[in-house]
DNA sequence: ATTGTTAATGCAAATAACTTGCATTTATTA
DNA sequence: TAATAAATGCAAGTTATTTGCATTAACAAT
């Protein structure tokens, strides 16, 4: 890891500077890792590469998110997902027996929450979060062939 | 509560013997109250108006979601909220500042599992959970007033 | 109705995700 | 290079959820 894009590094440290983040090598290769995988991270799978602590974790990934470089996703009630911030807004496709996760770009943009504004009285909505839930091509495969060999 | 309507504790107690489901005074208590708040509940709500202990409404709440009469849902990374399962599908919107959650009733029914089916390149999309997120018009009142006030 | 079987309950204690306090270290900036 | 303010990491605390086990209650068969 550690391949950091040069484009990227500029932005990332513009980011931190303007949000009086210090820039840490912790913290670097946090965003580094997020943007290498290009998928929701688990805390566990964080520190596993970055190497440090869990806490310094979640206090860089609060302050990464509180600047707007990091997004929390909702994939599972137990533990909490986070990815780069950077692209546009999408949404997410799990696959229920490998936990693969899928970027589906906005289905239908911001008509989703034009329509949840009238439907449910509010007095506006800001944002939704929007997440598919399946099975991927590979898992298929590999369960249809478990089934015929059984 | 326990203002049990005939018609569905028929339904629940049909349910219940089907799925070899002994019918309980607890597991109906939970049922009922899910019933008629007809909003998503926490662990700790239905605890409060069950009055029994946490690990029997986790127990009951899970054998209850493989019965397929009671449904998770999404709201908050922290804790779980559950709804009764036989509304058919439908969204939520969630304040952001009084927590109040209003059902939506399905936006584009299945057309976007087929769209996002599409977009993933899945085998198959079985599910979704659309969570949007916004200010109720309650909230948006007295948020505006007090700022007038200040 | 009574009894036997099996599931439901509740207590204690464990696990797992996440948070807080505090002392030490490190990045910035003057 | 020194001063300062934030970042780090350890220990320990919370909170949601789970597990083990003994007791109790539902129900099916007598």
């Amino acid at each position: 890891m550690l391949t950091i894009c040069v484009i990227h590094t500029e932005k990332i440290i513009e980011a931190l500077k303007k949000g009086k983040l210090k820039i840490t090598p912790i913290r670097f290769k946090l965003l580094d890792v997020l943007e290498h995988t290009k998928k929701p991270l688990r805390v566990k799978d964080i520190i596993k590469i970055v190497k440090s602590d869990i806490v310094t974790v979640y206090r860089n990934l609060e302050s990464l998110m509180k600047l707007g470089l990091v997004g929390q996703v909702f994939l599972d009630q137990k533990e909490a997902y986070f990815e780069l911030a950077d692209k546009k807004h999408h949404h997410h496709a799990i696959c229920e027996n490998c936990g693969r996760v899928e970027d589906i770009r906005d289905l239908i943009h911001h008509k989703l929450n034009k329509a949840a504004l009238k439907a449910s009285g509010f007095a506006n909505i800001s944002r939704h979060s929007l997440e598919f839930f399946g099975i991927c091509k590979q898992c298929s495969a590999k369960l249809s062939k478990n089934s015929t060999t059984m």
